[in-house]
Formats: C-alpha cells, structure tokens, sequence
DNA sequence: AGACATACTAATAACGGTTACCATTATTGA
DNA sequence: TCAATAATGGTAACCGTTATTAGTATGTCT
C-alpha cells in the first residue's frame, strides 16, 4: 500500500476529533487542507483505514456512516433525533460474547452497545418549537 | 387514522415471521395477498406501525432497515457479511440506561445490544470459496 | 537521476434503499 | 347514501455511498 497526502489528512482529521463525524464532516474538514480533495477519496480511504482496523465505523439511521479514531471498544450515545453520536463510559464486558456463543453455537466475535435518546440540543429544540408533538416509542 | 387492507395486511406478514424481514421482503410477501400493492404502502404504513409501536425497526449496514413484530425489548445478533439478523436470549439489563444516565446527564430512553459476527450460512460459504480471504477486524 | 509499474486521485455517473408527490380510490361518520 | 378526507399506486426525486475511468503521484529498480 502506498501512501498519500489524502489518506494521511483524512486519518488526521478523524483521530483528531470525538465528535463522530460523518463522511461529508470528514471530507469538509480534509478539504481545508487539501482543497482539490474528493469525495470519493474520503470514502475510499474511509474504507481502507476501517480495514486496516485504524479506524472505526458506526452505521446508522437514515444509512450514514460515522466514524470513530478511538479503535478501543467502548460505548456510545446516540440521539434518535439528529444522530449525533458521543462516547459514553458504560462497563465493556468482552465476556457476554463468549456467553452468547456458548448458549447459542454462533460464531459472536464482538458486540455493539448503543444507548438512546436525545441530545442536550435536540431536546431544548424539541421543547421550544412544540409541546404537544408525536411521542418517540421505547 | 383508517384502516386498510393493506396495512392490515403489512402488519400480519411482520408479525408472523421472526425472521427480522427487509421493507423488500414485506412488499413481496404482501404482495401475495394483495397483487397491486405498491412499496411506496409497505414503507409508508412500516413507518406507521413502528410510530404506533406495532413493530419494531432495526437499521442496519447499508440504510437497510430490518422490522420485528416482537415488540418486547430483547437483542440480536446480526451478520457482518449478509445483515441477516435473529433472535438471541441474552439477558435485559434495563437498569442499564438509568445507571447511564445518571452517570452522564443524558436523556436515555432505551439502549441496542447487537451481537455480531457470521451466521452459520455465510460461514460456510466464506470457508468454502476462500480459506485466504482478508479477516475481518474486532 | 531517469524510467517503469502501478497504487492512488478527481470528477462524474451509477446504484439502491427510502421518501415525496399527486391524481385516484376507499374508508368512515353523519 | 353521501360528502370529507385518509390511504393508495405509480412514478420521480432524494441522498449517502460505490463504481468507473482517464490521468497523476509514489515507490522501486537500475
């Protein structure tokens, strides 16, 4: 694999964050350093760094991807509203894939542990614009 | 709100499988009891049954979302390779989302447990078709 | 240094799941 | 039965992502 500018600002973009960003967010980022960059480019190298385990990627509604330069298993927050995703410092117990393989016979390698709700942001938001608006479910 | 064939219809074909269909399989399930059904109906009355609470939707790798009539909260495990997804009986820890909310300030309404790794089918078929095959990260 | 092989890039078109639009149809309450 | 209007079918648009392709940059070998 040879190197290049490209790949090496969009790696730097993302370790350098915590914010979860998005292909576009990383692509914005990278274009202030290489304005000529393209999109395809970010995804391309987005995909690579995730092979090469450098990164990591966290699907999600609506089909967006974010991404993660923290590669250490750990948790997330994720707001049903806007999507925005942040760390959060729930125990990781690597022993309930074990657990799950033992009673099920599947082949578990790993698991993702999501928790829900709405951002700080999103639920002033919800909460000026209207009082009386749909419920979410769960 | 009315009520319709089709929607009747669409609720019955998510509630008498458990295994976790795409909007796709719906449309053409359904389509068996009602020929003209269109996909615009199964996405838009999916999107109503899962705001009424009726079912569940679970999205996934590549915008794919997958729907459950088991609405009870219980977690799954999915493949990385064909995004199936079934059933899995680890146990609900529902006290989780308080502990993390109290922990972080957070509006945390419900969390995801998704284990991951690669059904029995798509095991096979990798071990089959390549033994010299990139291994996948975690 | 120069030249070669080829991995990588930029630009753009294609792709696939999902959503929006709108004229028509079907359901419901009076 | 009949009017009001929610729901449908068909189709086009949408949007994040992926593939294509001609050209560029990188690393290697002499």
């Amino acid at each position: 694999m040879r190197r290049s500018r490209q790949r090496d600002a969009i790696l730097s973009v993302v370790k350098s964050t915590d914010c979860h960003p998005t292909a576009d967010w990383v692509y914005h980022e990278a274009r202030r350093r290489i304005p000529g960059l393209s999109l395809g480019t970010v995804y391309r190298n987005l995909k690579v760094l995730c092979e090469l385990g450098w990164v990591r990627c966290y699907e999600g509604p609506g089909g967006v991807s974010r991404f993660d330069g923290a590669v250490a298993t750990h948790h997330h927050f994720r707001c049903d509203r806007c999507g925005e995703m942040q760390d959060v410092d729930a125990p990781v117990d690597a022993s309930l894939d074990r657990q799950v393989a033992d009673r099920t016979g599947l082949d578990v390698r790993y698991h993702v542990l999501e928790f829900r709700g709405l951002c700080e942001g999103c639920r002033l938001e919800r909460r000026r614009s209207s009082g009386s608006e749909v419920e979410d479910q769960h």
